[in-house]
This record gives C-alpha cells, structure tokens and sequence, in this order.
DNA sequence: CTGCCGAATGGTAATAGTTACCGTCCGGTG
DNA sequence: CACCGGACGGTAACTATTACCATTCGGCAG
C-alpha cells in the first residue's frame, strides 16, 4: 500500500477510535501501519518483529491484544478464521462453509449451483488451482438470537443485502465490520 | 453419512492404501471411521475422544499423525489452513485468496469479477451472511517448480481443468487429491 | 497545567494445539 | 515364521495465544 493510502487509513483509524471512544495509543499507531507496510499476510510474531525496532519494549501481548482490536474495529483483516484449530471433514467433494464470526462455528453449504460457477478468467500468478471452495462469513442463526436479546435490535450500521431465498441476489460486504460487539 | 456410504469409503481408503503401499492399521481404520461418522467439523481432540473408547490406548500422537495421513490420501478433507497462525491482512476490501497446498503460501487474489458474482440463490441455513470470498487451493509456482525438479514431470493422474488465461473456464475439483508428496 | 479514572500496556505464567523424538510393536511379504 | 520398514505410544518440546495483574498512559474535568 502507497503511504498516501496508508495515511488515509490511518486517519480513518483515528476517526473510528475517537467515535468508539478508544484511547488513540503509539502501540495502535505503530503496529496499524507495521500492517499496512505489507503486501503479504504476516502472523502476529511477524508483526511483533517488525515493530521491536519502532516501540522498545513492546510487548508480544500487546500486539496480539492490538491486531485483535484492529480487526474489530475494522481497519485490518484477519484470515484463516482466528484462533482454530484444525478442523477435519469427511465431505471431500465440493462443497462451501459459512462461518460465524461471533462463535466460530462451521457449517456446510452444500448447493450444486456454488460448485460449477462459470468464473471469469482470471489470472492466478502461476498457481495451479485445483479447486475452489466459497467461505461465506457472517452471523449464525444462535448468535443473531444473542445479539438481539442483548441489544434489543441486533446490529445496526448494516448495509448489507443479504443472498434472499426468492430471486437471484448478490452478496454483498456489511459496511459493519465489527466484530464480536 | 450413513452406513453404506461409510463403509464404501472406507473400502476406498483400503484400496488406496495398497496402491500406496501404506499399512492398513486398526487406528487408520477406527479413526476414519470415527470422522466418516460425524456431520460436522471435528477437532483432531474430538476425534481423539470419541475413539478412545474403541481403540483402549491411543495415542493423541497417533489421532493427529493419522488425521494427517488420512487427509494426504484424500479420504478426509482438513478445513481452514493447516496449523496456521492467524494471518493479518491490511486489504479490508472484498477479495480472495489463492492458498498453496504445499507450503501455506496465502496471495491474494483482486479481481473485481470476483467480487461482484451473481450467486444463485441459496439456502443459508438462518445465517446473516455479511461477505464471501473464494478461496482457490492449489500449487504455488515455486511449489510446482520444486516437484517438477524431484518427480520430472509434476503431479501426476491430475485431470484437472485449470484457469486459463483466456476465454471464460471453470474450475473443477481435482482427481488427484494427495497433498505434501 | 494538574489530577483523576478507566482503559491500555508489559511481563510473566498458563493454556491449547501440534509436532519431534525415540524405543517398541505390528502389517505385509518372502 | 522371520524379517524389515513403517506405525504406534508416550513424553517432551514447541508454537501460537490468552489470562492475570501491577503499572502506566490517554483523555477529560477542573
């Protein structure tokens, strides 16, 4: 990421703290744009690494406390589903997952239609794909009852136009990034 | 998966075992068995316990070693990214990731076509989906270089239609499901 | 500018998941 | 039935992550 996008991002960072009424640390500054620095998906030891020489003394808690609060407020991105083990599935045709971002639960989304996809041409740098498989993220039908007891509306902000069951849609991206609220 | 199914795929395991001249072992078999039994997303721990009972001493050692066995044959299949790290990513904006069977190499993958697919519509089981992303498995170059140099022709028995760089292609599942040869 | 308060940090200790190692045992074959 | 290489069992070690708690700091009222 060019450092004109890094700042705005930053910026952002600061905007989303104040709103949220988070304290606006060094730590936070520094270890937000150690991850902005990046093009490739660094573990938290890399980034610990990588801020060492910024913070002394920094500790490897603080870091992982600060990626986690990153990704909640929405800034950066975590992937591979935080914080799992490895999970073993006897279904070893295609088929998709939809993970729930609020208790980590996994199920399977079996549907014909996701696995013949007419994708567009696309370039994959070299890879030899063998296969697909579609992870949708959102919240589980628990978890949702949860939310709404607790907040009496569920989460809010949301923008989002859920895949309905009548008619072709369009998934697309919540504007509320937040997670575990 | 009922118990037709189960034993079909167990028979499957056995075949490639001698194909493969792998022993055939109690263990193989009984954990096999134990995750061809379950509908969801077993940790190697619960799979552990749930053969404990049937297979008096083994090992926790021996449930990981053959998890892993099991998966490299293709009898099972392993989800979300073998003993990763989570991995942090600055990119919140939709996009997709081509994963490395052989080495965990994660790239990510821009392509507005991606982005905006006109999923058919599907049941997503009273989940509130916020965003998908596709993830497409495969062998990174440096991956394929490596095996081209140690076997003299890559992997092999592949019937795989990749990618191509040009015209509209779909991506299939591969024949060949072996992984870390 | 000063002081207060709650939240953030640092450091250590603990935990979960997984792997390495090594001596012993077993499946497959002659 | 004996042999051999690979599989198993058990422990120790390792990696990634979290809990806990005393200390420090950011944001705000005075």
């Amino acid at each position: 990421m060019h450092s004109k996008a890094r700042r705005d991002r930053v910026r952002e960072f600061e905007e989303l703290c104040r709103r949220q009424g988070l304290p606006l640390t060094v730590q936070r500054r520094t270890i937000l744009e150690a991850v902005l620095a990046r093009e490739d998906h660094p573990t938290a030891e890399q980034i610990f690494n990588a801020v060492r020489g910024r913070l002394a003394g920094v500790s490897r808690t603080t870091v992982y406390r600060v990626l986690d609060t990153l990704f909640r407020v929405g800034v950066i991105n975590r992937i591979c589903h935080p914080g799992a083990a490895a999970r073993f599935d006897a279904k070893v045709h295609q088929h998709h997952h939809l993970v729930c971002l609020h208790c980590d639960k996994i199920l399977d989304l079996e549907n014909a239609k996701l696995n013949d996809l007419a994708l567009p041409v696309i370039d994959t740098a070299g890879f030899d794909i063998d296969e697909y498989h579609i992870h949708f993220r959102g919240t589980c039908p628990d978890c949702l009852r949860k939310l709404k007891r607790s907040t009496g509306q569920g989460r809010t902000k949301s923008a989002k136009r859920k895949v309905s069951k009548t008619g072709t849609s369009r998934v697309r991206l919540s504007e509320d990034r937040r997670r575990k609220p």
